[in-house]
RNA sequence: GUGGGUGUGGCCUAGUGGUUAAGGCGCCAGGUUGUGGCCCUGGAGAUCGGGGGUUCAAGUCCCCUCACCCACCCCA
């Protein structure tokens, strides 16, 4: 065992994994341009009180779950553990709001979170993600969600299921929050350990727990959706209405609660049909009030965050993570004995400048050596340059994975010969 | 933070308390001087996660610890 290894919860992506990431990048950055977002590349650090004021210093991402530091100048820094925050930060930072609303973005890249590792929960975790900001109409929010769905479609996870809830306003929440309470009282000792302490610290996770999820006072517990106000719901109600016009199938889900305090009205998740540990794809919402908290105008906006180790995971379950195309290697040079080395480099060189891919092989080996080694890299072709081959301004075009016999030709006719058939 | 499972060469695995820890994959080399894939031969590579203990003897039993995996929790 090497003594030495990424810290813990965090991964490496091994060549042999990136096309699959660069698969997944490739879709979020196609689905993106469609809908006209734009990335948006914010620092991987902030000011800590960026991400305590978006997340809440008493959620568990703002409370135990943050990178946090002091650097040398003193000032406390954190690693980033959600897109969001940053976002908005910028968007107030540059003044952002006297540019023509609604603004569109998006962001791909490495989050964290001091969380304890296990299937699909990572400390380095990557997102991609896309926040629409000044628009607050409900068309808004379904814009996203048909993004989001569209992002997933592409990669072809057509089987995930949208759930949707509204949460409506803080102040809805206090009420809602309230009238649970008061509903769950006389139940508390019945239910699971968990949830007794969930009650005195956050009650809508009960709605949320596995243990008490058949528990009758769960099951009969009043719905957030009956506390909202007359705007709230009609918010609600078009945002349905739109995603029936659309056809998006989704299923209203009255437990979907969220952690982060900044968010309003709209939440939503993307999660695979067997549902287990640390399933939801991807997980969206309304935030009316999260630009204001970070001192911009009132400002409505709607994004979503969307796991990539997630998304992954569903597309190796599904058997979609083989398909993804790996461009093979057009040549590999093998050159052998004084004059070899120098021929190989300058025809590799020159080969790829007519846009060819070209492995140059190692000088000093055996021809067998190199043969095998240009066999197992899927090579259409290998290029045998010697002494004889140098002395003569010719190479062995030897077909590997193509079609063909061996022969012996002019140097200046390689790029021809290995032009691909389309 | 809580609970459960698992740690043997790069990977996968074998190994009733008893010589120098075995095999497969992979890697390297060779099977006559320049021709891959199949086959054959050889080689490199492991202080058996780490530390303590029991024992004449520990990869194997006990304790501690670390890591990974899984679930809770939390979250996207």
């Amino acid at each position: 065992m090497a003594d030495l290894r990424a810290p813990r919860g965090m991964h490496d992506v091994l060549p042999e994994d990136s096309p699959l990431w660069r698969h997944i990048r490739r879709a979020a950055e196609r689905t993106a341009a469609r809908y006209d977002y734009h990335e948006i590349i914010t620092p991987i650090v902030e000011d800590e009180s960026v991400f305590l004021r978006a997340v809440g210093a008493e959620s568990d991402i703002g409370s135990k779950e943050m990178y946090s530091f002091e650097d040398r100048g003193g000032d406390r820094l954190a690693l980033r553990p959600e897109g969001t925050a940053g976002v908005v930060r910028a968007y107030v930072e540059h003044g952002m709001a006297s540019r023509p609303h609604p603004l569109r973005f998006w962001y791909f890249g490495p989050f964290f979170r001091y969380d304890r590792p296990q299937a699909g929960r990572y400390r380095q975790l990557w997102q991609f993600g896309v926040e629409l900001i000044g628009d607050p109409t409900p068309a808004a929010d379904v814009e996203v969600m048909d993004l989001q769905r569209s992002f997933y479609a592409e990669l072809g996870l057509t089987d995930l299921t949208l759930r949707i809830n509204s949460i409506g306003t803080p102040e809805t929440r206090r009420r809602y929050v309230e009238a649970l309470r008061e509903h769950l009282a006389p139940h508390v000792a019945t239910l699971s350990k968990d949830s007794q302490r969930r009650f005195e610290t956050n009650v809508l996770r009960i709605l949320d727990s596995k243990d008490d999820a058949g528990h009758p006072a769960v099951q009969s517990a009043p719905a957030i959706v009956d506390y909202l106000d007359d705007e709230d719901s009609a918010h609600f109600e078009a945002v349905r209405g739109y995603l029936d016009a659309l056809g998006i199938a989704y299923t209203l889900d009255p437990r979907i609660v969220r952690g982060l305090d900044y968010y309003t009205r709209t939440v939503w998740e993307f999660e695979p049909p067997e549902a287990g540990g640390q399933s939801t794809v991807g997980a969206g919402g309304r935030y009316d009030g999260l630009i204001q908290l970070l001192g911009g105008q009132p400002t409505p906006a709607v994004g979503f965050g969307s796991g990539i180790e997630r998304i992954a995971i569903n597309l190796r379950d599904r058997g979609l993570a083989e398909a993804i195309e790996v461009v093979p290697v057009d040549a590999v040079t093998i050159p052998l004995g004084e004059a070899g080395p120098t021929a190989a480099l300058k025809l590799a060189s020159r080969l790829r400048e007519a846009g060819l891919l070209v492995r140059n092989g190692t000088p000093g080996r055996s021809l067998k050596a190199q043969l095998r080694s240009a066999g197992n890299s899927g090579a259409r072709y290998a290029l045998i340059l010697g002494d004889g081959e140098a002395a003569e301004g010719t190479v062995q075009l030897k077909p590997l994975a193509a079609e063909g016999d061996q022969r012996a030709l002019p140097v200046a006719d390689v790029p021809a010969a290995l032009k691909r058939t389309p």
